[in-house]
DNA sequence: TTAAACTTTCAAATATTTCTGAAACTTTAT
DNA sequence: ATAAAGTTTCAGAAATATTTGAAAGTTTAA
């Protein structure tokens, strides 16, 4: 397999698993383009090697980097931005895993506590619900914990933890 | 609040949750209407409920039963099939990793393998680009890893890791 | 074997999301 | 102050994904 071959691979497989993950197909790619780039790029050569519009390059790299995988540089002389990804893996999947948790988690959280707070009277329809819902609320907030530990110590994550639950 | 405005505010929210996981938004109501439900229900019921078609009923329950976590039941006597959720949570979560780490992270961790063994040759391009291709294998076998051993031990997880990795 | 009860399938309609491209805007150099 | 170089915005177009509904299929009971 030629070099530019395995680069569409990647690419475009990167694309198909971010929209499954519910990050659009754009996203994905110009974060895998730039995750295998050796230099920053410019958005004209992002577009240029995606074929996408100008448009669609600005508004998803400024996703990027609201999510803080990819970064601007701005090389000396030139009046062009540069973009570069995050390779430091661990601190890639702490950004993904923190940016999901105040997006997506946090909110499910809060809907979570107050409809499962309603007043359960003697109805046992009530009952069921917010014991249902209680029980959800408790297990997405241990999972949520559990995540934020994990990012929190990176790859010594285990014995770290292992030390604070022990003290 | 009044039970049927939580049981709504519930429903939708969960929905609204699964479109951002790549999941349809019907897919997480029904899954979220099972959840609250104490009893099972009916494919009239649920399409009722939700205002949806017999045939995204049809299709989104069977969906849900692909992944493991809604059941058929069969009522004695009665000829309809009744649905009912996945209510213990490990054994949820234990089936939605399985099921995603089966679904998309194993066909990426395939993709990665082979984009990262293309020949590297002498071309720095190239090397760059195994080089990188490969620590993402890595991480993500890793993380895969992890979440494998994670399910294989439900709550207990972190007291049993800690054994097997000791001993 | 028939027909009623129920479920599945799938082509077409609808809804949603993403993308384009051109105009508006911003920044920098002169 | 001007214009060149670059970036952002956003309304409409295009692409995707979801949903409907009716026909086809299946199962059960008599």
């Amino acid at each position: 397999m030629e070099l530019e071959q395995a680069k569409r691979r990647f690419i475009d497989s990167w694309g198909a698993l971010g929209s499954q993950w519910g990050i659009n197909r754009t996203m994905a790619q110009i974060h895998a383009l730039l995750m295998i780039s050796p230099d920053s790029l410019s958005m004209e050569e992002i577009m240029e090697d995606l074929s996408i519009s100008r448009g669609n390059a600005s508004m998803n790299l400024r996703g990027l980097m609201d999510w803080g995988i990819v970064h601007k540089e701005f090389k000396p002389g030139e009046r062009k931005e540069y973009f570069y990804g995050e390779k430091d893996l661990d601190e890639l999947a702490v950004k993904i895993a923190r940016e999901r948790s105040k997006r997506e988690i946090k909110p499910a959280l809060k809907v979570l506590k107050d409809v499962s707070s309603i007043d359960p009277g003697a109805s046992s329809e009530k009952k069921y619900f917010t014991e249902q819902t209680g029980k959800l609320y408790d297990f997405v907030s241990k999972a949520d914990n559990m995540l934020e530990k994990a990012t929190e110590y990176k790859d010594n994550w285990l014995a770290q933890l292992v030390l604070k639950i022990m003290r």
